[in-house]
DNA sequence: GTGAATGTTAACAG
DNA sequence: CCTGTTAACATTCA
């Protein structure tokens, strides 16, 4: 369910419930739910594959993990996690991680880490890399520290649309290639969130779960790398491997 | 029926 | 204190 863009999208979906007031909240989330009732709904925001719903001054994250699900107006056959009724309308959500946050989300939040958000900073996100010499690119774009937002897909799809090794150390990318690696991080989430949109994601995937490469015709590679150990798709032979400087 | 998967965190071992 | 491993969470699809 939720890389960056389909968080986006939920957000999208929840904004026209802005400035409503919570009458009731309940769900078996482990949090204070008397700290909702009665208050208003100041914004809802996303931050990687955070969905934050903000009060005045705490808000509650939404993360929702592999498998959470959401429900406007409607109800599963399950307790929620967190139930929101807002006069005749209500929000649920369902195998998440609910967090009630005390302060604002710039509290807690760069949203210059955002690979969705307006504010992204490329610049930012190639200072940390460079601070993470050793560490494996395949490993890098899942760090939520520095592409917010990116999750498996979003990795396999850009290594290969920027022709790169999944194993290829931080230090001996070449900066060029940094550079588009970063730069392709933000570009195809977006492609992500149009084509999520159109409900045609998975016909766009060039790598991820493919069997052939579409430029070489060849068999793809199927390996679980570095740190994350997460199913990387990739082609021996067009994604180059740099040696050492 | 089995296993794996768009993910993270807490608990524990060393 | 830091690092690494494992379990837990719990749904859907092939």
């Amino acid at each position: 369910m939720p890389e960056g863009p389909s968080i986006v999208i939920l957000r999208e979906l929840l904004v026209p419930f802005e400035h409503r007031r919570v009458t009731a909240a309940s769900g078996t989330a482990k949090i204070d739910m008397g700290r909702l009732k009665g208050k208003t709904i100041q914004a809802f925001r996303s931050h990687g594959k955070h969905t934050l719903i903000c009060f005045n001054d705490f808000f509650i994250r939404i993360h929702l993990l592999m498998f959470g699900s959401y429900l406007i107006n409607e109800k599963k056959n399950v307790a929620e996690k967190l139930h929101l009724q807002l006069g005749k309308d209500e929000v649920n959500f369902y195998t998440c991680h609910v967090k009630l946050m005390e302060g604002k989300p710039e509290d807690h939040y760069d949203f210059e880490r955002d690979v969705m958000n307006k504010d992204w900073s490329a610049a930012k996100a190639k200072k940390s890399l460079k601070e993470e010499p050793a560490e494996l690119i395949c490993d890098e774009l899942l760090n939520q520290e520095i592409f917010a937002g990116v999750g498996n897909i979003i990795k396999n799809e850009v290594l290969f649309r920027t022709k790169l090794h999944p194993l290829n150390k931080i230090e001996n990318i070449p900066g060029a290639k940094l550079t588009a690696i970063i730069k392709e991080a933000r570009e195809y989430s977006f492609d992500f969130l149009k084509w999520k949109k159109d409900n045609t994601l998975s016909k766009h995937w060039e790598a991820h779960k493919q069997k052939i490469c579409p430029r070489c015709d060849i068999p793809f590679h199927k390996t679980y790398p570095g740190k994350s150990k997460r199913r990387t798709y990739y082609c021996n032979n067009c994604q180059e491997l740099y040696p050492p400087a």
